[in-house]
DNA sequence: ATAAAACTGTCAATGAATTGACAATTGGAC
DNA sequence: GTCCAATTGTCAATTCATTGACAGTTTTAT
């Protein structure tokens, strides 16, 4: 295998921590640690006390909770570049959600009093921080906003394209969304069992919109599932 | 009618902003204007360009969306001394929520310009606005795992009791909700219909575990409903 | 190459919530 | 007080999604 890059280097190739000061990021660089995870396993768990702020470095990490009667919600998936756990460390508070491997997963851990350091040295620094929490504030509303609105086929339209704009790979006949991603993980992503995911996917595939292989989905026509998910419903018909 | 406090004095009232030095309350009371809407004007809609931050004086703001097709969704309810609109201040991007006069309103409005400009100079200001940020995230990340996980009754039984701290009276037969608060708007704040919303309510009333009336709602026992919450389902019979 | 595991498609039965409709009640305006 | 608007209670019909079950397919491990 090639060369491992160092912790330093892994830090730059962030979008978000290269634009912060070389100082910062090399003391970064020095307290951070790299951890190894195997599939299933727990990185935190809701209700722990937050340690540090975690880096993805190869792998994926799956967001998400479990109800007491076994059913499981994902709120999100986070790949390599991603970063997470930035709410308990800020607020101090337990981790609100489960974060988990899922794969192979290798991160960066920057301890918490690293960061809370930084900011008090440099409270300039929280700028960025706030940017990513708006960020997903505005996407924790929409996603409520959604659930309560929208009907399980528009949701899933509209999951299918957001994956498709993040993870999508040019295709002969569309663009593909090649993660591993089985239709019951994409139903507890969008508050729906896996066989009414798979009623709709059908749907969309015999309206020529995607094309589903084992795993894989083809997303051929974007536009037509633009157009799906405004389409209210009344004003379809009549 | 008595004394009309200052924006200063109105400043000072806030727990949020009291923990703020003098002259830095100083320095936004200068720049806040005081606006009055009626029932219904909108604050503002989603979509606009942020303007400032809102401080509720008196009256209610309801923060939600509406669809194209009419339905609507009731993110939450700001009461006096609330603060509201931080997200697009932040992040200069439109706004995702309808702003609502519920009723006469009086806000104070501290202009976008004001508060950057304040951070640009004092960054440390940063950490309590981190906090609110936090506290709202991790109140939407909860509101959608219930919306995912619980089952109607179950909610509105959580939100019976998040009302009845906020907003409860002590009362002879336990903690009087008399917020102007419809079951439709219930309904809204819970992603149910009327409706159903009503027919659940009358089964918390049924169990004693509420008394209802009109507009009102008395929680007679909240431990019942703190019981109801963690409850699933498989392990009440059999 | 073969078996096991993971994933997908589909169906029937069930349940939960919506919709639309209407009657009954309450509160406030005049 | 009286009337109107707002709110509540309830029902039947319907839609939407879940559950459980099972067969078929694809991948992975050995």
């Amino acid at each position: 295998m090639s060369h491992t890059p160092s912790i330093r280097e892994t830090l730059a190739t962030n979008a978000w921590f290269a634009q912060l000061p070389d100082d910062v990021l090399d003391k970064l660089a020095r307290c951070a640690q790299r951890r190894r995870l195997q599939d299933g396993e727990l990185l935190y768990a809701r209700g722990d006390q937050p340690t540090g702020l975690f880096g993805v470095v190869s792998g994926r990490v799956r967001i998400g909770t479990t109800s007491i009667d076994g059913k499981a919600l994902t709120a999100t998936l986070f790949e390599a570049g991603d970063w997470l756990g930035e709410i308990s460390i800020f607020d101090g508070l337990p981790r609100v959600t489960d974060a988990q491997a899922s794969g192979e997963l290798e991160v960066l851990v920057i301890p918490r009093q690293a960061i809370t350091d930084l900011l008090k040295e440099q409270p300039e620094l929280y700028a960025p921080f706030v940017q990513i929490l708006c960020r997903k504030l505005r996407m924790a509303m929409e996603g409520m906003s959604d659930l309560m609105l929208l009907p399980l086929s528009q949701r899933l339209a509209k999951r299918l394209l957001s994956l498709s704009q993040d993870y999508g790979q040019a295709h002969a006949e569309g663009k593909l969304i090649d993660l591993h991603l089985p239709q019951d993980e994409l139903g507890r992503m969008l508050g729906a069992s896996r066989q009414s995911v798979s009623k709709e996917l059908k749907v969309l595939e015999k309206r020529g919109w995607v094309k589903l292989a084992y795993g894989k989905i083809v997303i051929s026509d974007s536009d037509a599932l633009e157009a799906h998910i405004d389409a209210s419903f009344g004003n379809s018909s009549k």
